[in-house]
Formats: C-alpha cells, structure tokens, sequence
DNA sequence: ACTGGCGGGACGTCCCGTTGAT
DNA sequence: ATCAACGGGACGTCCCGCCAGT
C-alpha cells in the first residue's frame, strides 16, 4: 500500500520511457521501433516498459497524443507563425510521430479506434477555436473554416517536406505568400505582419482527428 | 529458350501486379501488405510475383516510381489546380504510396539509397521546372522556388488531409487563397483563373480501380 | 491448380508430424512440447509445421483425437481386455496425450469449447454402445451404465498408473477382480473367462466428452 | 533482527499460500497459475510468496505432498470406501492438484526427482500398509498387492473422471463391484458393509474453501 | 511460367525470480 | 516482512524469399 518508489520517480521513468521511445518511433517508424530498440533508447529492460505501457501500440499512442497535444498547444497559443517556426526550428521528431500516427489510422482499424474513443474524451476541453480565429482579422470573403484549413495545409505540408529530408525553405517568404492569401483586402502586405503579428494567431482545424492529422 | 509467351503478356502482368500492389500498399502500408496480402490483391502466387521483382522492397520502389511520375506529370502538364483537382477528386490509393514512400525514405536507409540512386538517373531527363513555373507569370517579389515549393507544402497537405479521411474542403475556396497568394500585384484576380480556368481536369477515376479500392 | 506435390506427399508429412508430435506431447506436455522441441522431433521447420496446423493447439487437437479415436477403437471392437493389455503392452504415449488432454479440457477454457465442437460432429457416427454391452452378458442386479462406467474406471486408473511410472500390475490378478465384479451371479469364476471371452466385449462411457476422458 | 511477527503468524501466512496455491494449481493447472494468479488467489505479492517458498515449483511440491498425505490418510484410516466418498464429495481441487503431479513426475526430470527425494525421505515413517490391508480380510486367491492396486485403479479412475467434468456415478453401484471383485468367496455380501458401513465418512468440506473453488 | 512447401529469422508478449526500497 | 520495479530469457507466431516440383 505505501508506494515502494517515489510517485516522482514513477513520473520521470514515464517521461523517459516515452521520450526515447519518442525518438525510436521517429527514427525507424512504428514497425522499425522494435523492442529491442526501445530497450536500447530507453536504456530499460523488456519489463520496465511494459511495467508502464501495457502495449507497443499503447506506448505510441501515448507518444502520439503527447506530440499532437503540443503541437496544437503551439498553434493555439502562439499563433500560426510560431507554429511554423516550430515546425522548421525544433527538433523533427515530433512531425514523424504525428506522420506515422496518421499512417496507423489510415491502416490499422483497431488504432483508429484507439484514437478516436480519446479525441471523443477530449474534445470537450477544446475551447471554440473557430471563433478565436475570427478575431485574428482574416479576409471576409473566404469562409473561415477554409482559411483555417488553408493553414492547416501549408503547415502539415511544411511538415511533410521536412520529415522528407528536402532542404529548409525561406520561412519568411513562405510566410508572406500565406499572408497575402489570408489578409483582408486593404491591410494585405503592410509589412510582415506575419512576423510582428500578436501571439494569439490561430485558425480552425477540422474537429474530427485533427489532432492527429 | 524461346519466351513461352508474349511480351504482351509479360508487359501485363508486369502492370496487373503494380496495379494490385498499390492498393496494397496504400490500404495496408508497406510491412502491413504482407505477401500473402499482394498473392490476394493480384490473385498471383509468390512465385510468379517475385519472378516479375526480385522482392517486395523492389515492388514498393516501381510502385511508388509509377505514382510519383504521375504527380508530377500532372502538375507539369495540366498546372498546379488540375493537380488539386486530381488529388481531392482521384482514388487517393497513390497519394497513400507517396506518404508511404516518403516515410520509408526518412526511416529505411537502403530504401532512401535506392530511391536516390533512382532520382539521379532520371534528373537529366526533366524539363526545367523553374522556367515553366516562371512561364505562368507569379508575383516576382518573392523567390520563384519559394513560390514553387509554397504550392508544394499546400499539394503535400491536401494529399495528407485526404488520406487521413478528414472531410474535403472547399477546393474553390482554397485555390482562390493560393492564388492571391501568389499572383501579381496588380493582375491579381483579373479574371479568376483558377475558379474559371480548371486547364485540361483529369478528374475521371481511373476505370476499374476505384469500386475495389 | 495443379497439385505441385502429390497428395499421397502431403499425407505422409501430415502423418509424420501428428506422430511426431504425439511423442513431444507425451514425453513433456503441452507446455513442454516447445515448438523448437516439435521442430526436433519432425525434422522439419516451424514454416513447414505451422504449413500444415494453424496452431499449436490445433496440432494438439488433431493428435489427441487420433489418439482418443484409437482407444475407443479398441474398446468396441476387441473388447475390455484387449483394452487392457492395449493399455499396458503398447507404447504408452497415447494414454499421456489422453491425459494431457482431460487436463486441458479442465482448464483452459478455449481448448474446451474446441473438443465440445469436435465431439458433437461425431457424435451421430457412434452405435448405440449400452446395448452392444448389453449383449455381453453382465450381471443384472446393478444397472449397466454402472458397469459400464466402473471398466471405464478401472482402464483409466490403470492408464494413469502407467504414465505416473509406477511398475506394471499383475494384468491377470487385475483382469480376474474386475471378472468377478461383473459377471453374473452362477458364471462367477468359472475359469477366467476374462481371457477367453469373445472379443466384442465392451462398455459404455458417458456419452458426453468421454472419448477424450 | 527478532522476528517481528509472532510464529503464527507466519504459520498462518504458510497456510494460506498454500490453501491459496491448491485453487490455483487445481484450476489452471502448473504453467497456467502464473504467479500473477498466484498474488490475486493468495492476496499477496511476489515477495511475500517467494518469502515463503524458493520457487514456484517448491510451491507446487508442497500442495501436492499436502494433497498426497490426505489422500492417503483418508484411505489407511477411513477406509476405502470413505475414500470413495471423500473423492465424489469433497471439492475436487486435490484431485486436481494430484494429477497435475503425475504430470509433472512423468514430463520434468527435476521435479521427478524432487518428489523421488520426498518419497524416501518419509517412507519410513508409513506404517506397512500391506499389512493393514490384509487385515480389511480380502479375498486369497488372489495376491494382496494385485488388490491393493485395483482399488487404486478404481479410486483414481474416479478421480480422473470426475476432474473431466463427467457426470457424478452412482457410488453405491460402484462400490458394490468392487467389493464383489475383492471380497472372500464365501463371505461375500454378507452383509454388505460397503453400502451399510460408510465407516467415519468425512464427507464434509473443509469450510471456506468450497465456496471460492 | 507458375506454384506453394518449406527454412529460418525476428518480432511482441509474457513470465519468473531478484533486488533495492520501505 | 513485504512490496513492486525491473532484468532478461523463452515462447508462439508470422513473415519473406528460395527452390524443388509440375
């Protein structure tokens, strides 16, 4: 009944177990990820990992859910530019695990399922962003869910090429492109407001599996 | 030693394994399409498919091969909304292929070699894609490869939308926020192009493809 | 279409494995009987094995039904002794195949539910046993299905004492105790009819799972 | 480093693993009463029960000695119809546990010598069990060892058939062949002490046990 | 040309028993 | 004394590709 190690210590095995496997998965993909890799990036046994994850499919759920959580987090909090930055600046790993979740939904029916019974547990806390996007001050004469989707494109499309291995793009150019497209009529390409726009930024994905998407 | 059947033959079969394959690999990724899943999908056996490919991985590369020529080819030929077109309103078995491949790239060293070696022989043998691009007369205060590799991001994220059986979006809409993207600054909208002008639409599903997929 | 090997070929290897296996399982149970263990004993490989079984439990349906199939076999057509002298005088990895498998009726579930199936599609082939026991004229005063149910014991408690390793019984002082049991009353002893009684002698088992019991 | 807990304590905790063990054992059998089931039937952990025992074999061992002794002390004092009894009626984990056992004795040589050990250690200690058998006053013709075994045919026939989930016998039916087989010629059925005289029945269940079984 | 029996390797899972912490 | 985290081994399964057979 009394814990027999630290609930600390429990949290930081949790946490380097699913960094490392963080890493694994990016690296080799969720098939290439065996176990004895996420032994050796670990740097625990068999029996550690799966004294906290039940699965290798739950462990990368667990890293799925995590990354797609920070991603939307960046986006949400941030703004769209940060997003991008993100995506060109941090470490890639996180763009692979988002790609290979959305690669296991699309094939393997039972961690689709997975996915959706925890967006359904979630979708609750999620505030309305489309009003949020609203207020940023888009152009008017496009739906708003289109231009949230525009955005959503460019930004896994960026994603995409990244985790591809081509070259970096000028993220400032790519910037300016977008925002000329999503400005409204008059204030379109005042200067850069892509750069010194507010922090609050944001636009709507679809609500279905966005996250992971 | 005379062939015991025509060249015909061979060249048909050749493609009714690729063909079979692809829906394969697209509906069950690469290690998901076993080989008893392609002796299903072709209707072949074992024997007869690796008579036409040395092995699976070999399988995958002409497969991916094929639906990569094809994306490209339609960008080239029919411009960047008949590319849209095809991906939204095509069986998305090849855009599946395509995230497929580019995962195996970034996780699969022998895989990322063989495709390399790939792209080097069939560089030379490309139109300039610069100069063509130039030709459909963009905005010049933005580097034209930035414009180029813009239009990519935005394919690449429709493509990954798609696939991961989020709702179509508003094509129209999105074509207009690329186009004042990158259009001139004064010609821009002068008369719609790209809501009016859907060049030469190869949107007809490729005949008996779709219903199994 | 073809058979590519004879089925005479098949039906050997068929053979060959379920005899081979009824070894394994005999000498170290079901658990013990590791596949690499079933590798050793057939000669063959787990791709050829698994070629032929589904399973491994499969495998060891199929054998302790060829092995329960022979014991009844026996029973009905050369009589009680016969069984007896069976039961002692031939190799005894049938009888622990038979054990093995009460033991896995008792406790696995899955296991159970497989021979339930099996036996109620053979159940309609079996003849009316209690009378053909009937016919053999046993004492009167106790019921038949008794009588019936007591050799069972007896041929039983005897396989058992077989495998457990323990030194052979006195087969005669055996046959001339449960002789005096069943017979009727004046015929009692009258000169160990036990070894010269015809040889359709036979029982009845409980028609429920006894073939495997 | 005084104990901290009292000697009953830890005689009780004996007890209760053991108590505990035989469910187990008995239900799912050796390989199936992992030590996962183990903790959920005893209530306690790995290391308490490891604390108790070096393994889960010397576990095993001493439920099937315990299980051995009250067999056999039911047959030597009580007599073997008692034992017939105690068989059909009490829970059937014992007899369980007993042909789990032999099982084990016939397919793993460590723990077949481990029982052989056991055996010489407290042969001395039984009473000449040949002895007290002759006294039961069975017939002559016959000689005494070859009775002894058939009643322990019979008995564990019966045990084997009713751990197969076969239905109940009728024990007096039984019971009366028996006694025919092995009574004197002449004073056979005199006064069928089999059926009138259940001597010392200890039909009754050990409480607590049946009810979890 | 085509089949499929087969070898053998590697995978995820599970399980036992040790060990260090309480 | 008791616990649960953990190491590491072995298991059944599945899968790819070779090649003997037709």
């Amino acid at each position: 009944v009394v814990p027999k190690v630290s609930k600390e210590h429990k949290q930081r095995r949790h946490e380097q177990i699913l960094e490392a496997a963080q890493r694994c998965f990016a690296r080799y993909g969720y098939e290439g990820a065996t176990v004895v890799r996420l032994e050796e990036a670990t740097g625990l046994s068999r029996g550690a990992i799966f004294n906290y994850f039940p699965d290798k499919e739950a462990l990368f759920l667990a890293v799925a859910i995590r990354t797609s959580e920070r991603m939307t987090s960046i986006w949400l909090e941030d703004g769209f530019r940060a997003l991008l930055e993100a995506i060109v600046h941090e470490d890639a790993d996180w763009l692979a695990v988002q790609l290979e979740a959305t690669r296991r939904i699309r094939t393997e029916e039972r961690f689709h399922r997975l996915v959706a019974e925890h967006e359904e547990r979630f979708e609750a806390t999620r505030p309305d962003r489309l009003e949020r996007l609203r207020a940023q001050g888009y152009r008017d004469d496009v739906p708003l869910d289109a231009i949230g989707i525009f955005l959503g494109l460019v930004a896994n499309g960026l994603a995409l090429r990244l985790t591809s291995g081509d070259p970096l793009p000028d993220l400032d150019a790519i910037a300016e492109l977008v925002e000329r497209g999503v400005a409204p009529r008059r204030t379109r390409n005042q200067g850069g407001e892509w750069k010194s726009a507010p922090r609050t930024r944001r636009t709507q994905r679809s609500p279905g599996r966005s996250s992971a998407a």
